[in-house]
DNA sequence: TGCTTCCGTAAGCCATAGCTTACGGTAAGC
DNA sequence: GCTTACCGTAAGCTATGGCTTACGGAAGCA
């Protein structure tokens, strides 16, 4: 969840959603240096939204499949849970000014 | 998005999902003081997820609905692009094997 | 064997987030 | 009016996150 909070990541996790790239791609155009994408990569990657594989000398990423519908079940649940909890309270301060009518 | 990375903050508002509540209460047994959570509050306000009502010298504090939609529906854009992105590239390098053969 | 490109990592800097303590303001009860 | 229970806000501290520069290792190519 803290992983999608950096704006500069969920940047770097775009670009990456339109096909595997070298980190070299992925850093050219972004407002922070090559180093610093590294270490944004290196955060997807242990979050598990991201995988490597290595071509030659580059590194090449690309988006997890299996990572991205982890985090969606999990944000779903909370949301599930959240909007559950809600209506259940909105029925019950409902039935409590029916009760007091 | 960055409203949910905190973990404290995410507490405050799985407690308030039980039903609207004061502050003192939405303290009681946190490990972080009230002042806090106040401040908490206040982001969360600030995000729209939750809303503030005055009785006596009480401050009740209550999820928003709305904000929880907005939210979801952000997520889910967020998501859905990224899936589909994701299944383009897939059936992309599919053809692309296949048309290697 | 050099030279160059690509990249990860270490070290250090700096802004910011989150926390605490301290204070002040407001409502209720006496 | 005085006190007491609520709570927001200001000030200040500290840890942490994100960035940069600097370095070094691995692979291709001359």
């Amino acid at each position: 969840m803290a992983v999608l909070a950096d704006p500069t990541r969920r940047e770097v996790l775009e670009r990456l959603r339109a096909g595997p790239r070298p980190v070299n791609a992925i850093a050219a155009g972004l407002p922070v240096s090559r180093p610093a994408v590294s270490q944004h990569l290196k955060v997807l990657k242990e979050a598990g939204l991201v995988e490597e594989r290595s071509e030659g000398v580059r590194r090449i990423y690309s988006v997890r499949r299996e990572g991205l519908l982890e985090l969606r079940v999990w944000l779903d649940s909370f949301w599930i849970d959240a909007l559950d909890a809600f209506k259940l309270e909105a029925e019950k301060s409902y039935k409590a000014k029916k009760g007091k009518r």
